[in-house]
DNA sequence: GCGACAG
DNA sequence: ATCTTGTCGC
């Protein structure tokens, strides 16, 4: 994946019928055994460059087991719907150096809450063949009715109001977890942010490798 | 054609 | 996402 200059629009042709490709494989329905140890994955960038962070958690108090990062040049430029392939390759990189493999995984970003039902948390959830849920902080597609998120009259996820005065972030299943269950399980891994801790945790991580380089 | 558009 | 100080508010 080597896509610039000229190869650029042809080549975003090229991602998007990947994903239709792909998309079929997603399994939305609950098929995890536990859900006691929870990871999240954020990045943060410089140069050309992309920091992944995976912050692991216990569930009950959310007490950090491990957190790793991994460092990875970017193939490819940001693109509102090909996230996935610009950010992927690094999650799946970090999550392999973990010793601590979570029950389910929060990804930054869209689960099937994706205009090709194929957003990030979806795309690392296969490729892994891990349990994921797709946390973002804004609606790329469709809308909201009742809190629901809707996709040509499919619903797709959540819109999750945390904090009194905070903006709302949007729950959508990534890989082998239930619409159901991606809200509940995010709903279980709430201090006191606007985002579940162990995003929060990995968001403030990302940040902290990116100062020292 | 115009506007929208995860991170 | 990133460039960036102070500032309002819990």
């Amino acid at each position: 994946m080597f896509l610039v200059g000229s190869f650029l629009k042809e080549g975003i042709e090229e991602l998007k019928k990947e994903q239709i490709k792909l998309a079929p494989r997603i399994i939305i329905k609950d098929e995890f055994y536990e859900t006691n140890v929870i990871g999240g994955v954020d990045q943060a960038f410089f140069d050309n460059k992309i920091i992944s962070a995976a912050v692991v958690c216990d569930r009950k108090r959310m007490e950090i087991r491990e957190r790793e990062y991994v460092i990875v040049e970017a193939q490819l430029e940001y693109v509102p719907g090909l996230l996935c392939f610009r950010e992927g390759p690094a999650i799946i990189e970090v999550f392999k150096i973990l010793k601590t493999k979570p029950d389910v995984l929060l990804v930054e970003g869209h689960g099937i809450a994706h205009m090709r039902k194929f957003g990030l948390a979806s795309y690392v959830g296969l490729m892994l063949n891990q349990p994921t849920i797709g946390v973002a902080k804004n609606l790329l597609e469709g809308r909201t009715i009742d809190n629901a998120i809707y996709i040509n009259e499919e619903k797709r996820g959540y819109e999750l109001k945390t904090r009194k005065g905070a903006k709302a972030i949007y729950i959508s299943p990534g890989y082998r977890v239930s619409l159901k269950s991606s809200l509940g399980i995010v709903k279980s891994c709430f201090r006191e942010h606007r985002l579940p801790e162990p995003l929060y945790l990995a968001h403030r991580y990302a940040n902290k490798i990116k100062r020292t380089m």
